[in-house]
DNA sequence: GACCCGTGGAA
DNA sequence: TTTCCAAGGGT
């Protein structure tokens, strides 16, 4: 296999964007949070969230401090709620388990709540240093173009952690950056639709590349429909439980923001089940 | 492994 | 207007 880590590190430190979660000294804490935003969300919109977040909680014991409501407050339309109580309860866990300190070792985050594969080893790697493979589906991407010819990658699998392993240097601050590069490359150049290949660094040994491009096809799940769905309704009435600033919305209001009576009740069911809503004498509110 | 979970910008 | 896509994870 073609050596990728080196023209990654150097288009790396060139191309690189300032990012917040970037900066020296940013800790695991910031990390942590950054990377649970960033699940399935843009940049562009994590950033101030982040910055709002980490002045108002700056350690996992402030954060679990506060009333799992005021996270989901603050979380505000970064999308999947859901991700916000998960935070809350994971600085929970830290609190009790870890002394308050972010762990480091890759097993111990993956007890976490709402940390998986990809988010534990982002954490170990970004925030400790430490010598892991981070796979996102940036990398997933880059990886199935530059050495396996596809022109996107197939669903996430265990695999592809090994798949990324293979082309880690053995230097624990090299494979760090290499793993930042992936995904980089992935964010800006190497783009799911209109990649940009002639700013590659990779260009010279891309297998996609040297195919032709070919379309290999796409057996990614497709995300259903949005509109009408059961998420929309949902969001309508967590925002509306949002807007209302602690107060609890009787549930004739609630119904206001959804009319179909049936899911609406489907809708608000799985908010309690998930823990996102709370009924207390007919009102709705966030869990206090 | 299949399916579920928000939101908004870009093409 | 519709579709695609975004630093995933839990059940």
């Amino acid at each position: 296999m073609p050596d990728l880590a080196s023209p990654l590190i150097a288009w790396y430190r060139e191309n690189a964007r300032d990012l917040p979660w970037r900066r020296d000294g940013f800790g695991a804490w910031g990390t942590l949070v950054s990377e649970f935003m960033l699940q399935q969300t843009p940049v562009s919109r994590v950033v101030p969230r982040l910055e709002e977040w980490l002045a108002r909680w700056p350690t996992p014991a402030d954060l679990a401090a506060a009333p799992p409501a005021d996270a989901v407050r603050l979380w505000a339309n970064l999308g999947y709620p859901r991700r916000a109580l998960w935070l809350h309860r994971a600085a929970t866990q830290i609190r009790d388990r870890h002394d308050g300190v972010v762990p480091r070792d890759v097993d111990a985050l993956l007890a976490l709540t709402g940390i998986g594969d990809y988010t534990a080893r982002a954490v170990a790697v970004f925030a400790y240093g430490d010598r892991h493979p981070v796979v996102d589906t940036n990398t997933r991407r880059v990886l199935a173009r530059a050495v396996d010819g596809r022109s996107q990658p197939g669903p996430p699998a265990k695999s592809d952690l090994a798949a990324m392993a293979a082309i880690l240097p053995a230097d624990d601050e090299d494979a760090a950056v290499v793993n930042a590069a992936a995904m980089e490359l992935g964010a800006i150049v190497c783009t799911a639709r209109a990649p940009r290949c002639e700013a590659c660094p990779l260009a010279a040994v891309c297998a996609w590349r040297a195919a032709g491009y070919p379309d290999t096809g796409d057996d990614r799940r497709k995300q259903a429909r949005y509109e009408g769905s059961d998420r929309q309704a949902r969001g309508a009435i967590l925002k509306a439980l949002r807007d209302a600033e602690g107060h609890p919305v009787p549930a004739d209001e609630v119904a206001s923001e959804w009319p179909d009576a049936a899911q609406r009740d489907r809708a608000v069911d799985s908010l309690i089940a998930d823990g996102l809503v709370e009924v207390t004498d007919g009102a709705l509110h966030l869990p206090r």
